[in-house]
DNA sequence: GTAGCTAAACATT
DNA sequence: AATGTTTAGCTAC
C-alpha cells in the first residue's frame, strides 16, 4: 500500500497516476470520494497498528513469531450452536497506537488521501481502517489464510505486499440502519484462539494459540457459511455484493478456484439459504433507477456467528437411499422439483407476506392493549434465552411443521411481536370463520397456505 | 440424524 | 448472463 513511517505526511499525487478503490473495484466517479494511490500514501502516524479483521497473512515466520501479532480465537461452535464471531484482533499495543474504526456510518467505501478530513484530521484515516488484504495476483509467499492478522509494520517486506485495504463498504440503507451501539462489539477485543478441542487437561476449556499451518488448515475446512461470515465480517458495514464475496473466497479460501464455477454455486447457495445472511438493495449514488444487490450479515450473525446452513435445511427427510435407476435422471428431477416448489414457494410467500400486513395492521390496534402489558412483557422478554433477534433454534420454535423460519427476514418493524407471534397462535378466526389452524400433524395452513 | 457440499432446475434481475 | 431460490442426492461423522 505504500505506507511509509515518517511525522510528516506527504501528500503528492501526479496527473494521471491511476487510483485505485481501496477495496480493488473501480468506482464510478461518484463513488470515488475516497481513494488511495498504490504507492504514493504516506501513513502520517508512525509505529502504528491494527485492530478489525484483517485478512490474508503474511506466513514468514517472523510474521507469526512477532510478539506485537496476537494470538487467534478460531471461532468454533460456541454453546448456542453459533458459530462464534471473530471479527475482531486485538494489538498488545496502546489505544492511541492501535487503528480502529470508530464510526462505521463515516466510513466512506473508498478513500483519498487528499480529502480534507484526511489531511486536516489525519488520525481519523487510518483509525478506521478494518480490513487489511493483499490482491496482487502472485500469492506464492503470501499466505491467503482468510485468518485475521495484524500486518506488523516492523516487516515491511512482507508488509508491503499489502496493495490496499478493504475498505468495502456502503451505506447502509436507511431501514437497515443499525441500532446504536449495534457493533460496539466489533472494538472489543476478541482472542483468537483454537477451539477447546484439544488435550489440555482443564478439559479443553482453555484455548491455545495456532500456528500459522494450522489456521491455513482449520481455515480451509471451514464451511461456505462460515466463511461467507468471515468475510462479510471483514468489512465495516459487513455488507459485500456477490462479486466481492466471490473475490473474497479467490483471495483467502482454497475454494475459490476457477477450474469451476461449483463454489460459487455454493456460496449462492448459503447465502440464500442461511438466515445469517440478508439481501438488501442499494440505490447506485447517480442512477436512482439502478440498484445493487449486497449481503449483510443480519445483526444476530454480527453479535452471535452464523449456523450451520442445513439447520435451515426443509426437514422432510430426504429419502436416503430412494434412488431411482439413473442417477443423472434423479438428479434433474429433483432438480425440477426444486425449481418448480421454489416458483410456487415463491409465489405463496408472496401471498403470506400480504396477509403478514394484513394481520400486522390488525395488530396495531393491539397497541393500546400492548402498552399495558408492557411492563410485564419485559420482564418476560428479560427471560429469553436469546435476544430477540436471534432466531430460535428448532427446538426452542418446537414446531411440528419441518419448515425451520428462516426466510421470514423481516424488518424490525414486522418482526412478529414478542408479545403475540405467529407461532404462538395455534388458531385465528376472523368474523366466526377459521383464518387458519394449526393442526396435529403439524400441517398448518394459514387461509389454505403452508406455514412458514 | 446432522452437517456440509454439490448439482440442478427454475425464477428473477 | 448473473444472480437468487429451492430441492435433494451424496458423503462423512
Amino acid at each position: 500500500m505504500g505506507f511509509q513511517y515518517g511525522e510528516n505526511p506527504v501528500m503528492s499525487r501526479q496527473s494521471g497516476q491511476q487510483m485505485i478503490s481501496l477495496d480493488g473495484y473501480s468506482r464510478d466517479q461518484s463513488d470515488q470520494h475516497f481513494v488511495a494511490t498504490n504507492s504514493d500514501f504516506q501513513l502520517p502516524t508512525p509505529n502504528y497498528s491494527l485492530t478489525g479483521p484483517i485478512t490474508g497473512l503474511p506466513q514468514s515466520p517472523s510474521f507469526w513469531s512477532n510478539q506485537a501479532v496476537t494470538s487467534f480465537n478460531y471461532g468454533d461452535q460456541t454453546s448456542n450452536g453459533y458459530y462464534a464471531s471473530s471479527s475482531t484482533v486485538t494489538r498488545n499495543t496502546s489505544s492511541s497506537n492501535c487503528l480502529h474504526r470508530n464510526h462505521v456510518s463515516d466510513i466512506p467505501r473508498t478513500w483519498d488521501p487528499y480529502d480534507p478530513r484526511i489531511i486536516n484530521n489525519s488520525s481519523m484515516v487510518m483509525d478506521q481502517v478494518d480490513s487489511f488484504y493483499p490482491t496482487e495476483e502472485d500469492h506464492s509467499d503470501v499466505s491467503m489464510s482468510p485468518a485475521m492478522s495484524t500486518p506488523e509494520l516492523g516487516d515491511r517486506s512482507d508488509h508491503q505486499r499489502y496493495s490496499h485495504t478493504s475498505l468495502s463498504q456502503s451505506p447502509k440503507m436507511e431501514e437497515e440502519s443499525l441500532p446504536a451501539g449495534e457493533l460496539d462489539g466489533f472494538n472489543q477485543p476478541t482472542q483468537f484462539c483454537l477451539p477447546g478441542k484439544d488435550d489440555s487437561d482443564d478439559g479443553g476449556t482453555m484455548s491455545r494459540e495456532m500456528t500459522a499451518v494450522e489456521i491455513d488448515e482449520h481455515a480451509a475446512d471451514e464451511p461456505y457459511a462460515k466463511l461467507i461470515h468471515r468475510a462479510l465480517m471483514s468489512v465495516p458495514n459487513h455488507s459485500m455484493i456477490l462479486q466481492e464475496i466471490y473475490q473474497w473466497f479467490r483471495e483467502n479460501t482454497t475454494k475459490g478456484t476457477p477450474d469451476n464455477k461449483g463454489w460459487m454455486n455454493s456460496i449462492r447457495h448459503n447465502l440464500s439459504m442461511n438466515a445469517a445472511f440478508r439481501k438488501t438493495e442499494r440505490k447506485i449514488f447517480g442512477d436512482e433507477t439502478k440498484k445493487s444487490t449486497e449481503w449483510v450479515l443480519a445483526d444476530f450473525a454480527v453479535r452471535d456467528g452464523v449456523q450451520s446452513t442445513t439447520r435451515y435445511r426443509k426437514g422432510t427427510g430426504a429419502k436416503k437411499g430412494a434412488r431411482s435407476n439413473s442417477h443423472i435422471r434423479s438428479r434433474q428431477d429433483s432438480g425440477r422439483r426444486g425449481g418448480l416448489s421454489a416458483s410456487k414457494n415463491k409465489f405463496t410467500r408472496q401471498r403470506f407476506r400480504e396477509q403478514r400486513t394484513d394481520t400486522r395492521r390488525a395488530l396495531q390496534s393491539y397497541d393500546f392493549l400492548q402498552s399495558q402489558y408492557q411492563s410485564s412483557a419485559t420482564s418476560n422478554m428479560g427471560a429469553r434465552h436469546n435476544s430477540p433477534s436471534t432466531p430460535p433454534s428448532h427446538e426452542q420454535m418446537g414446531l411440528a411443521s419441518p419448515y425451520f423460519n428462516t426466510h421470514m427476514k423481516l424488518e424490525p418493524y414486522e418482526r412478529p411481536m414478542d408479545l403475540i407471534s405467529l407461532e404462538d397462535v395455534q388458531g385465528a378466526y376472523l368474523n366466526g370463520e377459521p383464518v387458519f389452524t394449526d393442526q396435529q400433524d403439524g400441517s398448518g395452513y394459514f387461509d389454505g397456505l403452508p406455514r412458514y
